[in-house]
DNA sequence: CATTTTGTAGCACAGTCGTGCCAGAACCCG
DNA sequence: CGGGTTCTGGCACGACTGTGCTACAAAATG
């Protein structure tokens, strides 16, 4: 085959998403416009166009690869020495505990905000949404198998976790990564009896 | 003094925000444009003008009149025949349990995501957050006081309350009036014991 | 009655928007 | 080297933006 370019095409779409989200958390959604995220990346905007044909296409993936990046984490998380350990390894990924995770939540509260109007970023959010359900309801399970309660406890956990995020991304100083632990610790703790 | 008017300037405005308001639930807040609303309003741009002088203007008012809303909803509900009762009257009017309350919802999702780029609005949302938080500290102290987890629970309590908010807003098919009310008892019987 | 205030509509300006299109540059392959 | 593909920048179009400004109608006030 050939030898691999020295800048992989999927590689500069991704950089381009980066670009995005910078200028969304500096901005917001609104500010991303062709010629800002092109002027972001460091490219003319005719010159973006060539790897997103319509700027519709250009948030799809931007958002499409924040969900990834979360899956990635989740997925790499191997099993702990006990339920509670695995749970909790599991929450801090989803959680903005970091600067970077925090950001990452940024951008996704604004498109999953936008999803609400666009049918296209629409489909994308439901379905990290039921991912995240079914995530929720197998921690539940691993803590608290045939819990007589289940579905209120999977929603009550997946609501709390999503509360969480919103509350680190809208006032940081007051949801802190500490504040955040000891409210897991404590939801855990009474889940497993 | 003066006989009242056909109709009171002020009550004109907020029948402009309630025009901002559909025009968000319809198209988003990028939608709201100058001559959007006023189309909604039945107003002229020029007309509309008159009564708010510039958009931030506009916008201010209309996510203000959100805020007042809700906290005159709570403020108006009595004290019940026990703490538990009073807790969850409470609650039930934050959370978006009717189409119009899940309306409510929608608008100030939408403007409290706006705000994080918009210092204006940012000082609204933050201000309803800190009143959001002293609630939720009255509602843990009335049905467990001196909590050895006091802050903890607060967060919790309050993280869980957004995080059923945001869930109703985005899949109202999922997180239904029913399924948030088992998790709000749920909760509250774990507070209290 | 006349005068002032209040409300209404519309136009104009300068700017940004997404996108279509095209002239070259840079690169790879034979 | 030539020829084809990929990439880049720039221009232009029509649409939409917030806001300043003006002319006119309606209502309130004297």
């Amino acid at each position: 085959m050939t030898v691999p370019k020295v800048v992989d095409p999927e590689e500069r779409r991704a950089s381009v998403a980066a670009a995005v989200w910078r200028v969304v958390r500096r901005s917001g959604l609104d500010g991303v416009s062709v010629r800002t995220v092109a002027a972001e990346a460091g490219l003319s905007a005719g010159s973006l166009r060539h790897y997103f044909a319509t700027q519709a296409e250009l948030l799809a993936f931007a958002m499409q690869l924040v969900a990834d990046r979360v899956r990635a984490r989740v997925d790499a998380i191997g099993p702990g020495p006990d339920p509670v350990t695995t749970v909790r390894r599991v929450i801090d990924e989803l959680l903005p505990l970091d600067p970077e995770r925090r950001a990452e939540a940024e951008v996704w509260l604004a498109f999953t905000t936008r999803a609400q109007v666009d049918p296209a970023l629409r489909a994308l959010r439901d379905a990290s949404y039921d991912a995240l359900e079914g995530l929720c309801a197998d921690l539940v399970d691993a803590l608290a198998p045939e819990h007589p309660h289940r579905a209120a406890e999977i929603e009550r956990l997946y609501s709390l976790i999503d509360g969480l995020v919103l509350h680190a991304v809208m006032r940081p100083d007051r949801a802190t990564p500490e504040l955040m632990g000891a409210v897991v610790d404590r939801h855990l703790a009474e889940l497993g009896q």
